[in-house]
DNA sequence: GAAAAACTTCAGTAAATCTTAAGTGAATCT
DNA sequence: AGATTCACTTAAGATTTACTGAAGTTTTTC
C-alpha cells in the first residue's frame, strides 16, 4: 500500500511519513510540485496525500492534471487556507476529501482509512491467497491454514510485494524502494536475510512460501 | 505502453496517433491489413485500434488471426458500420471493446483506459515470439511451444539482445556490453559458449534457436 | 534509561553460473 | 587443395550468488 505525500514543509513531511509508516503505509515524499507530478503519475500510488501551497505546481493544477489523465488514486488535500472557496474548488476539481491545517494525525489516519475503504477498485481484495496461504492487506498478516504467522514489517512487505506482483519477476533492488521508499535503501543481504527469515517462520507453522528465486534476476511467484 | 493503431483513413489515424502520444503512449501506426497483421505479431503492443475496413486483409480476419496465435494483446474496434450483426461478430472473434464512429476522443480514452485497467495485473504481457518461440521479459524465461526453458541470466541476456534486435547483426562485442555493462567485459568465447549451451538448451526441448552466424561479424535474427 | 524488538552486517557453506582452454569441424583465403 | 582462421562444443576450475545463523546496531517500547 504504497502512499505519495507531496506537501512543502519539510517538518510537517517528515512527521507525516514516520506516523504513516507506523501505521504500516509504504510512504514516498517530495516537497515539489512538479516532481510530485511525475511521482503521481508513475500510477504507483493508491492514494496521495497534497498540499495546496507548493513550489512549481500547485496542488489544484496538479491534482486536476491527475484527474484528466484518469489516473485511479484518490487525493486528500491539505491547506493552511481555511477559506471555505478553497474547499470547494478542491473538492470539485476531483480531491476525495479535504484537511484544514492544523489538524491532528488522529483525524488524518480516521479520513485515511475511510478513504481506503470507500475507494473501490484496487482495495477490493484485502486478501490474497495463494495455495493455503492467505496474505491479509488491512491486518497486515499472513495465515497458513489459519494459523497466524507474525511477520516483521519488512518481512510483510516483501511477502506484500511479491504476492501483489505475481507472475513477474521483482529484482532485489525493487524490493528495496518498495520497502524502503524513494530515497532510503535497503542492501541486497538484509533482503535475503528477511525473506530467509520468513520463510523459516512460514515453514515452521506447517507451509511454504511459493517464493521462488530466479538466480541473477530476482524472485517471482509463479500463478496459476 | 505501446499501442498499435490500425486504421484506413490517414486523417483520422494521424489525429488519432497526434491524440494518444499527448496521452503518453507510443504509438505505431499502418493502414494495411497486412503490414498491421505483421506488425501485430511482433507481440510487442499492449493494445490495438483496429479499423475493420482495412486493404489487403480486414480486421475481423486480422482479429481472428490474431487471436488464434493466442497473442496476449487487447484491441479495440473501430466501424463506420453501425450494424449490429458486425459488432456481434466482432466482440465474438475477441474485440474487447468495440467503437463506432463518429466517436469523441474522450470517449476513446475513457475505453482505452478500462482496457488497460482491466487487463491490468496479469496481462502486461512483454512477449517476443519467433516461430514458435516465445520469450517472456516478464519471467525473464524462453518458451518452445509451452516447454518453459531456464536459461542462465547471460544466456538469457544474449537470446533478449538478439529478439529485440531482429534484422540487425549484433557483433559480439554489443552483446558483451549488452551483457557486461558499460564498464565490465564478457570475452568473445564466453558469449560463444553460452550461446552454444542456450542452442542446446532450446534443440533438447524440441525447438531451435533462430540465430543465425554472421561469421566474421557477429549474429542475427532474420524477422520474416 | 533499560529491555525488547527489529534491522543490518558478517561469515561460512552450498550450489549455480561463468570463464577458460583445448579439441573438432566448417568456412574462407591463397 | 591445403592452410588458416573462425566458430562450436565440452569439461574442469574459478567465481559469483544466495541462503542461513549469529553477532552487532539501531530503534522502539515501557
Amino acid at each position: 500500500m504504497k502512499l505519495l505525500i507531496i506537501e512543502d514543509s519539510v517538518s510537517l513531511r517528515r512527521s507525516l511519513r514516520i506516523g504513516l509508516e507506523n501505521l504500516g503505509f509504504t510512504i514516498d515524499e517530495t516537497g515539489d510540485g512538479a516532481e510530485g507530478l511525475s511521482m503521481a503519475m508513475t500510477g504507483e500510488y493508491e492514494l496521495i496525500i497534497l498540499d495546496i501551497m507548493l513550489p512549481s505546481i500547485d496542488g489544484i493544477t496538479l491534482l486536476q492534471t491527475i484527474r484528466a489523465k484518469q489516473l485511479d488514486v484518490r487525493v486528500l488535500i491539505l491547506s493552511a487556507k481555511q477559506e471555505p472557496e478553497d474547499r470547494v474548488k478542491g473538492l470539485l476539481t476531483g480531491a476525495d476529501d479535504y484537511l484544514t491545517k492544523p489538524f491532528s494525525f488522529d483525524e488524518l489516519h480516521a479520513r485515511l482509512l475511510n478513504l481506503m475503504r470507500r475507494g473501490g477498485l484496487k482495495t477490493i481484495s484485502d486478501v490474497i491467497r495463494i495455495d493455503n496461504l492467505a496474505l491479509n492487506l488491512q491486518l497486515k498478516l499472513l495465515q497458513v491454514n489459519d494459523t497466524v504467522i507474525d511477520l516483521t514489517p519488512n518481512e510483510y512487505k516483501i511477502v506484500e510485494c511479491l504476492f501483489s506482483n505475481q507472475n513477474k519477476v521483482i529484482t532485489a533492488e525493487k524490493l528495496s524502494t518498495y520497502i524502503a521508499g524513494q530515497y532510503d535503501l535497503v542492501s541486497k543481504n538484509s533482503i535475503e536475510a528477511h525473506l530467509s527469515s520468513a520463510r523459516k517462520k512460514v515453514r515452521a507453522a506447517g507451509g511454504e512460501l511459493p517464493i521462488q528465486t530466479k538466480r541473477g534476476f530476482g524472485y517471482i511467484i509463479q500463478g496459476r
